[in-house]
DNA sequence: GGAACACATGAAGACTCGTTCATTCGTTCA
DNA sequence: TGAACGAATGAACGAGTCTTCATGTGTTCC
């Protein structure tokens, strides 16, 4: 059963290692889901593949921005996109990916926060 | 218990919520984590709290640019700077935030990666 | 009080980002 | 082939971000 895989950074990780190539890498992928847009777009696609213009639909974006926003996905490695007829059917690449949003929403809804968001 | 799909972070986790609300507190979040200068602040004071200074001369930054970071850190939540004589020292305000950083780390690292980075 | 240190803040500039508008490419079907 | 649909692309504009420079606030010690 679980190798460990799920609850990722438990037993099977080592400390967290930022070396100055990680960094950049690191801080790129997690850019990707730091806009409500993208978030809902891999939130929508976490749910199970879908075309791209009902993913557009469902997430209120006009389908030219969404299809800005899947290119940029899709060069990450984040999300893949499959030419079905002549729908181009996207899903999320891995399921790091689902585990990486799952965590990221858990912890930040979790978080004892005396936000004031507001950083002006 | 595991009612499948997600397996999400842990047990305690439900699936993916994303109303309209959350995804702005989640996305403006994970933005502070979006930054390499952020993600190096944040990786040193996993370590353990840190002054102000020592922290910028740590990650290599300018004590004007840190402290602004530090400030913005610091209203969303994520970390805590307490007066100790002339020096404020810092240090990760949860344990929530410390185990976002390493599975998003962890996660980064294994993403099967045919990542072009290069978005354009 | 005044000097020296530690940190915070404001303003400004270069840069990046996300959206919209218009157009192009690719596919299906009559 | 040509019309219609689905998706990708490029240019451009407004908005936001991160850094630097200069200055301000708070604290310690003489």
């Amino acid at each position: 059963m679980g190798h460990g895989a799920v609850t990722a950074a438990q037993d099977t990780t080592e400390r967290v290692r930022l070396d100055a190539d990680n960094v950049a890498k690191v801080a790129t992928t997690l850019q990707a889901l730091s806009t409500p847009s993208r978030l809902l777009i891999l939130a929508r696609l976490r749910e199970g593949p879908l075309p791209a213009t009902e993913l557009a639909a469902e997430v209120g974006m006009e389908q030219s921005a969404c299809s800005h926003q899947l290119r940029l996905l899709r060069n990450l490695g984040l999300v893949v996109g499959e030419r079905r007829g002549r729908s181009v059917v996207y899903a999320l690449h891995d399921d790091h990916v689902a585990q990486l949003l799952d965590q990221a929403v858990y912890h930040v809804e979790h978080l004892r926060l005396g936000i004031s968001d507001a950083a002006e």
